[in-house]
DNA sequence: CCTGAAAGTGAAAATGAGTTTCAATAAGTT
DNA sequence: AACTTATTGAAACTCATTTTCACTTTCAGG
């Protein structure tokens, strides 16, 4: 909760209000866990706020990663937000769609790297394959 | 062109008719080079190939992904294609959208890896920053 | 070469994620 | 408490993608 807090008030400081959609929004991505979709989010905020219309999630996500909070990716036509958690990764399971994370990185490019004129300032990585449980049901 | 005949001919060995409409898809796709979008593919497509309908180039691009001849990601609110080429990333520029092919590879997560139960078989990796236009405009 | 069953097609309508608009509401300053 | 202005929710809208369905084409079998 302490994180939370810490969060607000830092929107606060930069001049943006806490208000109580705001607040729900950011509860519930911190349940949400991994790469959570703007419906779970949504379905989750709403419960402690129920008054929380869709659309306010949808900008208060938008604040939220402009700000640097959270990291935002697409995956299956729908956007992803994730709370901004130290450096790490994604598996993403191609029969059930379902996203773990994954703490390391094989990635080799560090940034500032320039490759060609091109200043590279981070990366996204997605390992696909296929999760413990669908392992064993597909093929 | 050889190579395009053979994507067709082998389509048809398992099964698939092989029509106008998705000899032009193909061909577009094989113009069009790295990462096009949908409306770029079928600009290209219908030139050659008028009565071409949008559905069909979805369609198209679909079974072609099914199928194993082409890579589909997503950036920015819409699919990207692209011809299954020999193993390659990308370079987004944060600022215009383009995408540039790299052709390195600097993952070290290899194909039938097991992470923690998760079998791995295969990777998108995305280096994001400023291309060099962007890099000398924006800030 | 014909022919017919089944796959494939295009147009239009439907879906669904995300955005815009706008009048009403609430945060935080005075 | 009053006031200024950011924020909100609902509804309308946009735009990528999918579905539906009546019509067309492919190609295997004659």
């Amino acid at each position: 909760m302490s994180f939370n807090k810490f969060l607000l008030e830092t929107l606060r400081a930069r001049g943006w209000r806490v208000t109580a959609a705001r607040r729900a929004v950011v509860e519930a991505l911190a349940r949400a866990g991994c790469a959570a979709d703007v419906q779970t989010v949504y379905r989750l905020a709403k419960r402690a706020y129920p008054r929380l219309g869709l659309v306010t999630v949808y900008r208060t996500l938008d604040l939220l990663a402009r700000e640097g909070w959270v990291q935002r990716w697409e995956e299956g036509g729908a956007a992803r937000y994730e709370l901004d958690q130290p450096h790490h990764h994604h598996l993403v399971c191609l029969a059930c769609g379902a996203v773990q994370r994954w703490d390391r990185c094989p990635v080799s490019v560090r940034e500032g790297a320039t490759l060609g004129g091109f200043v590279v300032t981070g990366h996204r990585l997605e390992l696909v394959g296929y999760c413990r449980t669908c392992r064993e049901v597909v093929r």
